[in-house]
RNA sequence: GGAGAGGUGGCAGAGUGGUUGAAUGCGUCAGUCUCGAAAACUGAUAUACCCGCAAGGGUAUCGGGGGUUCGAAUCCCCCCCUCUCCGCCA
């Protein structure tokens, strides 16, 4: 969420940013100011006409309290409230809107942040590894998975539908072998904590990351409007994001608590609609999955430090599994809705030929504080204000497991898992 | 799922239609006292929004939403949450 605040005083600045990510919702920064304005004249009247109200009241509770009638105010208050009421409306009315067209505008980009449409802006800041070459002819990782027996997408298919991998064996052992080797990582070199959190949220928690209502199509919802029992209004999450941060939603922090660490592992459920038939075999993109997800709740001077330090505690997972990675910053046309910078993470899968996207370390400023309420009290002022949020997988797991199966392959179709997994492995 | 009890400021806890943004206690902060500290005393101690350069003024907020009323923490309805008992269950 914008601070209307701050669009109101410097439109041109939020209308230019919001157009780097979506031309289309810069227009309705004019409609919000439009609307503001409104809001702001309808306010003045009714609080001004409320005020009156309660003076007259004062007036008619000294009159009874001495036993004198109060019928002649009694009577034009009657009238004035009426009119509270409708102004009121019409404010409610206008507040509605604002909030509705508020909520599906995204966040401007931070400055380092390349300007330029779709993934034309998107910049490879660093490359590590080589990119492997086999010297021999290897398997793609679903070949690999279903020859080994450890990946079956028909299974997936005949039990819940297109999309959803079981994994057998060795394949599921290794699930649990990446979960845990990750989150041992971030609690015990990186200093997070964990949390082990619900995989169904409500709705203010989505709202208060930013999935809702902009992108409600693409999560599985468990609202069954039709149906005249209730079955709650409930979402799937899409990631740990959501309730992670959400554990902090309407929170006031004090300084010394910041920065907030904290890393998880849970499913992910995603529709993701309007994606067939790209990139989509075997595990490149699944609707349930698994990751360890890391999050951060930082002080507003130094969040920028923290995505670098973020940034650097994913990369730390794919450096110990020796797969080799880039680092992409990208431009405003690739940023999700609510962040303001934001490093994808993308490793190499020398079969499919093709760099994975594995991570996504992004900074939201305050932009997820406003919308889920997550403020700090300063110390030297005592006074409130806004937290920055930051978050990034570390990392998801079906695309680690491609580029392990084909990075790690051998001419004999095994798989040599690289050393940091043996403890979890053997 | 059934029955009952409850949800008030940072915390505890009054308040059942009118000078209650909310008694009182605790906590916190500042001051007095002290070599310093404790104690005691004095004062301060919410958030959001609107008007205003500011000083300041105004409005709203007692789990959430709606209603009754000139006026709601207080009355009515719906929802959420917590606790106790029963049922069911990994």
């Amino acid at each position: 969420m914008l601070d209307l605040k701050k669009l109101r005083e410097a439109p041109d600045i939020y209308k230019a940013g919001v157009a780097s990510k979506s031309p289309k919702a810069a227009e309705m920064i004019d409609q919000i100011l439009e609307l503001d304005k409104d809001r702001r004249k309808w306010v003045a009247e009714v609080e001004a006409l409320k005020a009156e109200r309660n003076k007259a009241n004062d007036q008619i509770a000294a009159a009874k309290r001495s036993g004198q009638p109060a019928d002649a105010i009694l009577t034009a208050m009657k009238e004035a409230s009426q009119k509270i009421k409708e102004f009121d409306q019409k404010v409610g009315d206008v507040d509605a809107k604002i909030g509705s067209i508020l909520s599906n505008i995204p966040n401007i980009p931070h400055k380092d942040v390349p300007v330029a449409p779709g993934a034309t802006g998107n910049k490879v800041v660093k490359t590590w590894g080589e990119p492997k070459k086999l010297g021999f002819e290897g398997k793609d990782h679903l070949d690999l998975g279903n020859v080994l027996g450890w990946i079956s997408m028909e299974t997936g298919a005949k039990i819940t539908g297109a999309g959803f991998p079981v994994y057998f064996g060795e394949g599921a052992r290794l699930q649990r072998a990446l979960i845990n080797f990750m989150l041992d990582m971030h609690t015990q070199k990186h200093g997070y904590k964990e949390a082990w959190s619900p995989a169904i949220v409500n709705r203010a928690s989505m709202i208060g990351t930013g999935q809702v209502p902009k992108m409600e199509e693409d999560m599985y919802s468990l609202y069954e409007p039709e149906s005249e029992k209730k079955h709650g209004d409930f979402f799937l999450i899409p990631t740990a994001e959501v309730p992670i941060t959400n554990f902090f939603r309407d929170d006031t922090l004090t300084e010394e608590q910041l920065p907030v660490l904290m890393t998880g592992y849970t499913p992910c459920f995603r529709r993701e609609a309007g994606t067939y038939g790209k990139d989509t075999r075997g595990l490149s993109r699944v609707h349930q999955f698994d990751k360890v997800e890391l999050v951060k709740i930082a002080h507003p001077d130094n969040s920028e430090e923290e995505l670098e330090t973020l940034l650097a505690n994913a990369e730390a997972v794919l450096q110990a599994l020796e797969l080799p990675y880039r680092v992409l910053l990208l431009g405003s046309g690739d940023m999700s809705f609510s962040a303001a910078k934001c490093y994808d993470l993308e490793v190499w899968a020398p079969v499919s030929q093709k760099w994975f996207e594995v991570s996504s370390c992004s900074l939201f400023g305050d932009f997820q504080a406003r919308r889920a309420n997550i403020r700090f009290r300063r110390k030297e002022n005592n006074k409130i204000d806004f937290c920055h949020t930051l978050n990034g997988s570390g990392l998801a797991l079906p695309r680690i497991v491609i580029a392990l199966l084909e990075n790690f392959q051998t001419a004999e179709g095994k798989i040599n898992f690289p050393k940091a997994l043996s403890k979890y492995l053997s």
